[in-house]
RNA sequence: GCCUGGUUAGCUCAGUUGGUAGAGCAGAGGACUGAAAAUCCUCGUGUCUCUGGUUCGAUUCCGGAACCAGGCA
């Protein structure tokens, strides 16, 4: 029988974390924070991170782990995860991974293969150096010598990715189109159910709006500008986060306050969407709409468990 | 009250030597396998304020009106 797996996500501001707690508690769960921002220490308003005080005795992994000048990508976030779900089946818990990031929901849930972790690579260095000086093009069309297929569906422009599949060439001697196409095939370990938490666009994007003005009062800036004082800087992945790389860009006079307000809003509204296309492109994803429930968190609580109860009798049939 | 400038896509504006128009932003859709809160791609018909006139034809030229700025009284 393969262990059981509850995936609750959806866009940034749905309403994940209060729903999370309770469904917790429900089915006896330990949470997983699938979230490339609320794993970072002192970064609580900007990330919208749960307090200690909401956990409600609940555990959660995954959650206030790394120092932000610390590198964090979907291969040490699976690893992590992993390591935390076998502790949580050792508890006889059930994990219950929450968060907005689908690529890491993803990387768990198939156990995508990654070889072992080889870190910033010299070799990037000197791709990028070369997409400087020679423009993406170039880049672009050494990996049509080396990987045709990779070349032709990723767009030039978007120069993290030919890098990528350069880099992975370069280490592996294999095509990364021919790695993705292998692991997009494969079967999840896990007995599991996705649920995708939405609501109506334009009240999601209210809530964005409201969320940022209230991060404002918490004193996002204050939180902000301390990490600045302790030496994180714009060059670390966790300050490329939404509010906190726009309030340091005020904090360095490119933006006014006010100006940083409407970007962080704006960009948060952008990555909603993102979100909102991933899940859909997932196979069997079970959409939770808010507006459906009338907005009762009881009935969306039943539905969720109700459908949760279905699935592991049917892996127990299998 | 007078003078000047403006009124064009949800917003900010460009433009048409008269042949019914286009950028940025917003918004929508999509991609995504080691930065993913990242990175990248695609999508632009709207009484061209209203109303008379000139003209084969006016959003464009002329007259008038309304509204908005700024200036003068």
């Amino acid at each position: 029988m393969k262990k059981p797996l509850l995936i609750l996500t959806g866009p940034t501001a749905v309403g994940k974390t209060s729903l999370s707690i309770r469904l917790a508690k429900k089915i006896n769960g330990a949470i997983i924070s699938a979230d490339s921002m609320q794993i970072y220490r002192y970064m609580d308003i900007g990330s919208a991170k749960i307090r200690p005080s909401e956990m409600d005795g609940v555990p959660h992994y995954l959650v206030d782990v790394l120092d932000p000048s610390e590198e964090f990508n979907v291969f040490r976030f699976q690893k992590m995860a992993k390591e935390a779900m076998e502790e949580i089946y050792r508890a006889g818990q059930i994990p219950i991974l929450v968060g907005g990031t689908g690529f890491y929901i993803q990387a768990l849930l198939k156990d995508v293969a990654f070889d072992e972790d080889t870190g910033e690579s010299r070799y990037r260095k000197e791709l990028e150096a070369l997409a400087e000086e020679r423009g993406s093009g170039f880049l672009h069309e050494m990996l049509q010598t080396v990987d045709p297929s990779s070349a032709a569906a990723i767009h030039p422009n978007n120069i993290k990715r030919v890098i990528r599949a350069l880099e992975y060439y370069q280490e592996t001697g294999s095509r990364i189109s021919e790695h993705n196409h292998t692991q997009k095939e494969k079967p999840s370990p896990y007995c599991y159910a996705y649920f995708v938490l939405n609501d109506e666009r334009a009240l999601l994007y209210e809530r964005i709006n409201q969320r940022v003005d209230q991060m404002m009062e918490q004193g996002l800036l204050m939180e902000v500008t301390q990490l600045k004082n302790m030496g994180y800087h714009k060059g670390l992945v966790s300050m490329q986060g939404l509010g906190y790389k726009e309030i340091l860009s005020y904090l360095d006079g490119a933006y006014t306050l006010v100006e940083a307000v409407e970007v962080i809003k704006r960009d948060t509204r952008h990555f909603a969407k993102r979100q909102l296309t991933w899940f859909r492109r997932e196979p069997d994803v079970i959409w939770v709409d808010k507006p459906f429930f009338n907005y009762q968190e009881d009935q969306i609580l039943d539905y969720i468990l109700q459908r949760w109860e279905e699935r592991r009798k049917e892996d127990k049939d299998e």
